[in-house]
DNA sequence: CCAACATGCGTGACGTGTCAACCATTCCCG
DNA sequence: CGGGAATGGTTGACACGTCACGCATGTTGG
């Protein structure tokens, strides 16, 4: 109707969006199914680690490691106390700030990484960019791009 | 090094990945805060109502909804558990087949979804679409696509 | 100085998702 | 028939995520 203030997507659109839903569900359960059968680790506590391995002495203040992620304090909160529970991290009192707290890397969580990245990798080149020529891939990160301007109006 | 067997991502594959991430966190963690904050319906909720709006009578057997979501039949369960406990679907035996079960839709469930719609496309163009040219959309779509074809051999 | 306010972080409640186990019913084959 | 296997669905335990709140420490203005 021409009066229709809120038009549908077109026929297209709703084809690609449909196609963005799908992905976007079962590319992080193939990566997570990937992680945990090969390496015993969630997709959350490998970004976890990779921050972690990233920075001087495997040391973050919650803060800092919480907008690396782009989580929650609240979120990243819970998700250290479930590692600290299996040794994968650990908590640090911060002397220079009482309220601070750091996470810590531990051997353990060291160990694990190094041994999941490889086969993460691996997974994730073959599920996503082994599929995409290089100017596919281009092509998503422009898509990709314009979209996070949206999100995140800077 | 030449024998390195399992090759990191180029410069490129990284940011794109890195983009991809953070859409694929934030793009859904937006839409469902305009539909809870608007509609008081989670993303999932809209899901199950548009399948359900989708079919005669709006009432489904369990596990053809699951399949039309792409869900586990055991999510579904929780889910519509859930549902049920805020008017918004009702279960039904199933005369035919005694293990079977039937979800409804309940008038308070058409409403709610009626009354969501609108906005709900609203922000999807808004974020999504309206960030992309045609050709964009026609790119994207083709990428993803590709990455379903790795995710579900047919 | 000290009373408000701000900051850094944790916690509890609850919704969401997966896996494994569990009924009950139905199917199917000997 | 009858008894095992398959099917349809639910449940429980647990991981993940968000929101609102709480609590301690730090900061600041009167």
């Amino acid at each position: 109707m021409a009066t229709d203030q809120t038009p549908w997507l077109d026929d297209r659109q709703q084809q690609v969006w449909r196609d963005w839903l799908r992905v976007g569900s079962r590319l992080p359960a193939a990566l997570n199914r990937q992680l945990q059968r090969d390496s015993d680790l969630s997709l959350q506590d490998f970004d976890v680690l990779v921050q972690l391995t990233d920075v001087d002495e495997g040391r973050v203040r919650v803060s800092a490691l919480a907008a690396a992620l782009g989580w929650e304090r609240s979120r990243l909160s819970h998700h250290v106390t479930r590692m600290e529970r299996r040794g994968l991290v650990a908590r640090e009192e911060c002397d220079d700030d009482g309220r601070g707290a750091f996470v810590v890397l531990t051997p353990t969580g060291r160990a694990a990484i190094e041994r999941a990245a490889p086969g993460h990798v691996r997974t994730v080149r073959s599920l996503v960019f082994d599929a995409l020529a290089p100017a596919e891939v281009e092509a998503l990160g422009e898509a990709l791009a314009a979209v996070l301007g949206r999100l995140e109006p800077s």
